[in-house]
DNA sequence: TGCTAAGATAAAAGCGCTTTTACAAGGAAA
DNA sequence: TTTCCTTGTAAAAGCGCTTTTATCTTAGCA
């Protein structure tokens, strides 16, 4: 049986409020009192139970996250900058994520029951009413990699900026002319961006992307290497691919290998995001580096920074630069 | 204001204890009272506070996971698979991972001040006494990676037989004769098992593994390049370099590459995991595939089963299978 | 010497729930 | 009709803490 704040009060021979006091310095005790009680508190090495804690003061020292239960290196890039925002600040991370079903946002309910002092949320399908609840009620919150408004704080990345800094790097250095684009999933805002990007300079240097060469694939594993193979069989092959993300962009290079399509000399390859292994992929890819951690970091930090100091989170809109990473499947030396 | 149980019970017209058992399930109910409850419930949108439950059952419906903060698609898998696990059960999953200090084990308070119903520890440095001590209160714990004798239940991967099959392979398919050895860090088991195989199957054949091939790397982005180009002024190059895991063997790869000896017709490369990006790589990379995903959801599955079922977790040393994937790195075609 | 204010601590209420104990009502058996 | 279970529900204690309110000292001052 661990030792309660009882058996702390009766070894220092106190009440009970004034070992509270002491645990938590918001009162004055009296200097040999506070030495006594803390004699006792390391003699009987007590701990303060959390969820009495919790249940007397609304607060948890946990933070939320609420993210997709996707495989994909970038979501996890994201989870380590908020964990490691989390534990700097003495915090605990809490995961609750229910099994997605088609179509129903996921609900929030298992943190608020559980009294999180902060909420990140990633790239997630959730009612916009239950998010504007919990700012209302003042519980700091947070968008990653999705934006609901301009009330709602949200951290997103420069999709836009960086894909059309590719695009300008494709056409004028390399002169392509003709443009594919694979698509990754139609619902997330990050594709229209990039896609709209790739459409909005090609306009600008008149040239058109018609659109037998957009391939719908789906961000994962495999969706590449079946629209790559679907470009080739077109007329007239591209002379680029811009995939929506690395794992695409490099399952397009196993495609274009397979079918002995030689990158960038024939077809040249580009993709987004710049996760770990786009360097080892031959020819190492050309992409756009996504501060994936720092998102997660960053989102974390502030909304801890709220909990902290109780207050709302300001509800700013944080766009985080991309940066464009040239190696060669682009057609550089 | 959220709706207490109070709040349901003065709706209803019953007391507290009434609705806690309609809550529960545990007690028998008057159909018709249990309706009216669940109605009451309904119609206030109740839901139970977590805190309070816990405070009064010692129970929080949390799974503890404690893992390194490193930066490993292996690790990451593993998180995934007790997600995965954990969701499934209807758990939320708790990471209260402190700022590692050098040399001083990191203690499990946290999780016990939170009142965990399971904990899972992967391949970290934790206080046997401590661990001891949750498992003597009856905390279901597994660790993962990592062992601590025969009366703590712990998941881990075939190292040694993985090693041995894919030594053997390059033995008796391949003819290599010189091995080199690109070591991981020192102090994880995973490296030992690694690395006593290929000695022993090394013995086994007449075949000595002189010291200098051994190199010294920490796993990480960077070590496997250095130790490849320190191998590389060597007298007699090795016919084959068995890095401990791919991101070495990789980054083996590329200072090869750099240093025009081609892979694997100059000299051989493997790896250990089977990391996601193994097969993006050019040669594609012949490595031991560990179950990581499956690791870390057996580990969950097994101490929420027992959290579930309020038993301690048996005290099972579980090795999971690994397997040899031969792709084109070690000279097959 | 008596009064007041400040400082230090104790007492008690409350956070929201579970669970044991107690009790009332109704039906079956004697 | 009385007695004894059974079933259903209420009352109350307890989980471990915070925080407000009350109380008691003691020092300072007139």
């Amino acid at each position: 049986m661990p030792a309660t704040i009882f058996d702390v009060a009766k070894l220092a021979g106190v009440s009970i409020s004034t070992v509270s006091r002491v645990l938590n310095g918001r009162d004055r005790v009296h200097p040999q009192t506070r030495q006594r009680v803390q004699d006792a508190i390391r003699k009987l090495d007590y701990e303060q139970t959390a969820p009495a804690r919790t249940l007397a003061t609304r607060r948890s020292e946990m933070l939320g996250l609420v993210i997709p239960q996707v495989n994909d290196p970038f979501f996890y890039q994201i989870v380590r900058g908020v964990e490691d925002a989390t534990s700097a600040a003495g915090y605990s991370l809490l995961i609750a994520s229910q099994p997605r079903h088609e179509g129903i946002p996921r609900n929030l309910k298992p943190f608020r029951r559980r009294f999180v002092d902060g909420l990140v949320v990633v790239a997630i399908d959730v009612a916009i009413e239950e998010v504007q609840e919990l700012l209302d009620r003042g519980v700091p919150l947070v968008l990653v990699q999705m934006t609901m408004g301009e009330q709602v704080p949200a951290f997103t990345v420069d999709n836009y900026g960086g894909a059309r800094i590719l695009v300008e790097h494709l056409l004028s250095v390399h002169g392509y002319r003709r443009f594919a684009y694979i698509a990754g999933s139609n619902y997330t805002p990050d594709n229209a961006e990039r896609l709209c990007a790739l459409q909005n300079t090609l306009d600008e240097h008149d040239l058109a992307l018609p659109s037998a060469y957009v391939v719908e694939g789906d961000y994962l594993r495999g969706s590449g290497y079946e629209a790559m193979q679907h470009l080739l069989t077109l007329d007239e092959r591209p002379d680029v691919v811009f995939a929506a993300n690395d794992q695409m962009a490099t399952d397009a290079m196993l495609a274009l290998r397979a079918h002995n399509v030689s990158v960038p000399e024939d077809i040249a390859v580009v993709g987004f995001d710049d996760v770990h292994f786009a360097s080892y992929v031959t020819p190492p890819l050309t992409t756009v580096h996504q501060p994936s951690y720092e998102l997660g970091f960053q989102a974390a930090q502030v909304t801890l920074q709220a909990a902290q100091y109780e207050k709302p989170v300001e509800p700013v809109q944080t766009v985080l630069p991309t940066r464009l990473v040239v190696r060669q499947s682009c057609g550089c030396a």
